[in-house]
Parts: C-alpha cells; sequence; structure tokens
RNA sequence: AACUCCAUGGUGUAACGGUAGCACAACAGAUUUUGGUUCUGUUUGUCAAGGUUCGAAUCCUUGUGGAGUUGCCA
C-alpha cells in the first residue's frame, strides 16, 4: 500500500493555513499591484500566478490594483495592456479592480490623523539636505531642525501643501519615528510630496502625491485583504508597513509576506534594461519575441498554461536563485506536443524531382494530425513530381551515423513513399541545386515494402506545385551570456546576434494556409512555429516557437 | 563589516527530529512512419565546525559565502 503523495505546499500556503486554522482569518484574499508605467513580464506572471492561484485554491479573491501613486510616471496605456496579460494569462479579478488613487482622500485624511497624534511633520528641507540627514548604514541619522514643529503648524503647512502654495520639493511631510532606526526605512520616511503633474486618473485634482510605503498597507487594510504577498526588496519595508497600520484607524491587518523574485538565465528582466532594448532598437517592440515580457512570451507561441505550469514547478521560497530557461522551454514543449497540430514545412528548400513519377499525377496522403490526440484523424497532403525538402537531410558525403538522404540512400518521406536519391544536380559553382531520385510504389502512404526493407530516417516534404511561401522567423534567446545583468560591462555586450534568423523562402504545406493569429503548430521534425501577426494574406509568417529536441543535432555539435 | 534575509546534485525545489525524493539538465539503452513523443536505467547534493539527541538537512552556537537596504521610485 503506498501512501498517496501529499502535494507539499510552499512556506506562504502554509502560513494561510495557520492563519485560517488558528480562526485568524476566514478566507483568504490577496491582490496582484502592478505600477502602470511598464509592461509586465514573466517575474510578474510569478506573482500573478501565486496571488491569482492562491485565490482560487482557497475560495476567496483576488484583487488588481494599480500601485499609481507618481503620476509623473504611470499612464493609462499600461493600465489596458496589464489587464490585458492577466486575462491572457488565464485570471480573473471579476469586480475587484482597483486604483490606489481611490484611496487619495482617505490617505490624506490618515496623513492629518498622524499629523494630530504628533506622528508627522512638515520638513522645509531640501532632498539633499534629507538624504545627508538621514545618516549612513553605518551611522545614525539627525533630527531635521523642523522635526519639532507645533502640530497646528504642521496642519497649516500641510493644508498650503495641498492647496498648491507651494512649489515641487520645496515641502515633504514626514513620519515621525526614529532618526537613529537601524532600519533607514524608519528614520522619518517622507510619506507626502508635492508633485503639481497630471495623473493618468484624478486630472489635477491633487498636487501633493502619498509615497508607496504611505498607500501600500494602507490600501490593503482597505480592501481587507489578509495576505500581501510582495517579493525580498520589500522585506525592509516591512517594519514600516506595520508602523502605519499601527498608527492609524485601519478597518483590517493585513500581512505582508516577501518571496524571492523570479530570475532566468539568458535574459534580463528589469524595466530599466527592457526599455533600453525597446529604445536603442535591438528589439522590434515590447512584443518582440524574444523579450520576457507577456506580450513578447504570447507572440512567441509560448500557450499560457505552460507559463502557469513553469511557475508551479518554480515553486515559491525566500532564496534568491536562477531558474534555468530550459525549464520554461520543457514545460512549453509539454503543452505544446500535447496540443500543437502536426504539418510539413521545409524551411531551407532544396528542389526533389522524382524521375520514375509521372509528369502530371498527383496524389494526397492521409497524415496523422496530432499523434498524442489520434481522435483528431488526419489531413490530406499533396504530393507530386517535383518536392522540396530540407537542406539539412541531404548530405552528399555523409559521416557515418547520417541517416537521412544521401547518394545512393534510401529514406521514408513521411507519409508518402520510399525514395532512393540516384543523382546530384550541381550548378557552375558546385552548388547543389537538385536531388533527382527514383519513389518505389509498393510504400505507398510510407508503409515498409513487401520484401521487408527498412529504412534508417524518415524526412519530411512539401510538393513543389502546392507550396504555400512564407518567412520564417527563426528565433532564439536574446543574449549569448547566461547571466547579461550580472557580467563586468554592459549587458547589451552580450547580446546573442544569432537571435533572430529570417528565412524568407520556405515552402509550406498548403493546409498552413489561413491559420489564425497566434495559433501554434507543429512543423515536424522541426519545432513549434506560430502564426505572427505580421501575416498577410498572400505573405504568411511564422515564428519558432521553440525547436524539437534535437539529439542528431546535440551529437554534432559534440565533434 | 549597521540592519534584515538566504544557503539541499549542474539548475530549481521537497523532506516539519526517523531510508535525502521530484522536475529540468546530462549520459546510456529500448520503442518509434517526427533523430520528436514515450519507457527504462545511470551520474551528481544537505556551506563549515562544534553542540543537543538513540537518531540532525531539520533544533542551538559560531563561522563562511551570497543578497537587499543610505529615492521627494515602486
Amino acid at each position: 500500500m503506498s501512501v498517496p503523495p501529499t502535494p507539499s505546499k510552499d512556506f506562504i500556503r502554509e502560513l494561510i493555513d495557520e492563519d485560517l486554522s488558528s480562526g485568524k482569518h476566514d478566507g483568504t484574499v490577496t491582490r496582484f499591484p502592478p505600477e502602470p508605467n511598464g509592461y509586465l513580464h514573466i517575474g510578474h506572471a510569478k506573482s500573478i500566478c501565486l496571488n491569482f492561484g492562491i485565490a482560487e485554491e482557497y475560495g476567496g479573491r483576488c484583487h488588481l490594483r494599480f500601485d499609481d501613486t507618481n503620476p509623473t510616471k504611470e499612464d493609462v496605456e499600461y493600465v489596458d495592456s496589464i489587464k490585458e496579460d492577466i486575462k491572457w494569462l488565464g485570471f480573473d479579478w471579476g469586480d475587484h479592480i482597483y486604483f490606489a488613487s481611490d484611496y487619495f482622500e482617505k490617505l490624506h485624511e490618515w496623513a492629518i490623523h498622524l499629523i494630530e497624534e504628533g506622528k508627522a511633520y512638515v520638513d522645509d528641507q531640501n532632498a539633499e539636505e534629507i538624504r545627508k540627514g538621514r545618516g549612513d548604514l553605518q551611522n545614525p541619522g539627525v533630527d531635521s531642525p523642523y522635526r519639532d514643529r507645533l502640530v497646528e503648524e504642521n496642519i497649516d503647512l500641510f493644508r498650503r501643501m495641498k492647496e498648491g502654495e507651494f512649489g515641487d520639493g520645496e515641502k515633504v511631510l514626514r513620519a515621525r519615528i526614529d532618526m537613529a532606526h537601524p532600519n533607514l526605512n524608519m528614520r522619518d520616511p517622507v510619506i507626502y510630496r508635492i508633485v503639481h503633474a497630471e495623473h493618468h486618473r484624478t486630472g489635477d485634482t491633487w498636487c501633493i502625491y502619498p509615497m508607496y510605503d504611505f498607500t501600500h498597507g494602507q490600501s490593503d487594510a482597505l480592501e481587507y485583504i489578509t495576505h500581501s504577498l510582495c517579493t525580498l526588496e520589500f522585506e525592509n519595508h516591512r517594519p514600516l508597513y506595520d508602523w502605519f497600520l499601527d498608527n492609524l484607524p485601519v478597518p483590517s491587518r493585513p500581512r505582508q509576506i516577501e518571496f524571492g523574485r523570479l530570475n532566468l538565465n539568458y535574459t534580463v528582466m528589469s524595466k530599466r534594461k527592457l526599455l533600453q532594448l525597446v529604445d536603442e532598437g535591438m528589439v522590434s517592440g515590447w512584443d518582440d519575441p524574444r523579450m520576457p515580457t507577456i506580450s513578447g512570451i504570447r507572440r512567441r507561441g509560448y500557450p499560457a498554461e505552460a507559463i502557469r505550469e513553469f511557475c508551479k514547478t518554480i515553486g515559491i521560497t525566500k532564496f534568491k536563485g536562477t531558474n534555468d530557461i530550459s525549464l520554461l522551454e520543457s514545460a512549453v514543449r509539454d503543452v505544446l506536443n500535447r496540443d500543437a497540430n502536426r504539418y510539413m514545412a521545409v524551411l531551407n528548400p532544396i528542389k526533389l524531382v522524382i524521375t520514375n513519377y509521372p509528369e502530371d499525377k498527383e496524389e494526397e496522403f492521409d497524415a496523422v494530425i496530432n499523434p498524442e490526440q489520434p481522435e483528431l484523424g488526419t489531413r490530406k497532403v499533396p504530393f507530386s513530381r517535383e518536392l522540396y525538402i530540407e537542406r539539412d537531410d541531404f548530405m552528399e558525403d555523409p559521416p557515418k551515423k547520417f541517416f537521412r538522404l544521401a547518394p545512393g540512400k534510401e529514406v521514408r518521406f513521411r507519409s508518402a513513399y520510399f525514395i532512393r536519391c540516384d543523382e546530384v544536380v550541381k550548378d557552375d559553382d558546385g552548388n547543389i541545386v537538385e536531388l533527382r531520385c527514383t519513389y518505389d510504389p509498393e510504400t505507398r502512404g510510407g508503409q515498409n515494402p513487401p520484401d521487408g526493407r527498412k529504412v534508417k530516417a524518415t524526412i519530411h516534404w512539401v510538393s513543389a506545385k502546392h507550396a504555400v511561401d512564407a518567412e520564417v522567423r527563426v528565433y532564439d534567446r536574446l543574449f549569448a551570456n547566461e547571466s547579461p545583468d550580472s557580467g563586468e560591462g554592459n549587458f547589451l555586450d552580450h547580446l546573442n546576434q544569432d537571435s533572430l534568423a529570417v528565412l524568407e523562402n520556405a515552402k509550406l504545406e498548403p493546409n498552413l494556409a489561413g491559420l489564425e493569429t497566434e495559433t501554434t503548430v507543429q512543423f515536424e521534425r522541426l519545432g513549434y512555429f506560430c502564426v505572427d501577426s505580421d501575416s498577410e494574406e498572400d505573405k504568411l509568417v511564422f515564428n519558432r516557437t521553440v525547436p524539437l529536441r534535437d539529439s542528431w543535432a546535440k551529437a554534432q555539435k559534440k565533434n
């Protein structure tokens, strides 16, 4: 008798279990709190899967909350793309979409509350003076000369800040905590600053804006968030998060828990660097299929399910590690192997003529749509005298273990016939321009012949007469270096020069015409490819999502 | 050397004082009308030193290594 494996939970889910069984909470409410100042990337996907995943598992809910407290950086453009990306990933916030800016009124009220309690004050020092007064990692800070202002004076000054009497940076509101605190975040942090800027939602209603620290915990409390999950960089902010909840009349008591953010090798994840790639034209845009953005991944053809599986696999811990990109690719192959329909496509064509096949004859063969889903049946693939095969599938002078086509050698054409190569035709420069072959009529459908003859390889083909032309963009990892971030020098120096190869002359099986954008299919023996949005009626464009595992290529590399 | 956090094969992650397991990667083989898929097998690990204990990856101490933090960004 084997014990049914109990799926192990990460430390966050264990903490939630404890809070539920101890009666601390009756339910679970999480939130995903992006700042609308850029596009979501796969690192965000980890957080999205965590927060929305927990809500699903615990029968709770997950709020989508835009953390929009900095009007100079944020824009509605990003709000829309973020919503779209979350939906695509397969999650739903229902009616629970919020904006931190919706709480500006309440936060302002709470700031006044703090002032009245003698726990906040208006500081006239400029940014430089405040920085100097804060001390550093070794030395305590010193009190601001304005730290002991009277409550009435603070109230008045804060009111005048709000009414626009002062310019940007002239005054700030600070929490009055402890200038000698070992945690720098506790040394009288700025909680309100003056910014005369148009906010994407509140317009010019405000010219003072709350800082992140004065916004996040309170927003959580207002929404009755039970568990506020964030990345490790906010660990040092937790004392402040708790301090505000302790010192304000908040309606609930959320708990901040930090986990390690996602790091992937062979890519960069910071918004700044991704922006730089876009701005400097190293990629075609935020949704370039090489980008680790959700929109890029999607255009690349990675299924949302694979992203979710990947996030499940890497787990949640406090360890700051780097995940291998092959884990992601493996998840992608798993899903696509199961779901992607098979077709034949020749990326680098070489012409092949079957000399004993009648000039005008045409046939159609039945080919399996997806061996993983036999119930889908077969498709018809046209065959004729002149065909294309992959250049890599022929070698004039092959090494011993090369099983594919070579002079005098016989292979199977997938779902068609056995073919033997009789003659190699070259141009004046010695380039191979055509292969002349013969077929065996007794192998129709690719069957083994009655004489029991066997063949070592099966290769794909496309009938020249019926072929559909296409451009195929073969993508590889964006960086040649495993950690482009950490090495010395500019990360751009580590770009993989071969991250994109455009093949203009691909020949496709006709069934490949007319597929919808973003449909991902398997080009047999090559990999998974998806229809790009650049496709037009008469000009198909495919992106290579990920190649098939290729033990032959791997063996070659070793030699 | 202030504070906080982290440390299990090549990578990531389990084991909650009782046989160190899983996935990916790597390697070898079987099957195969995709050199794919599938299946089988193999290699590789508890940062170090002490302590508690019948028993320690797990608890304690010290050390070592790494990360984060000195925005009026989030």
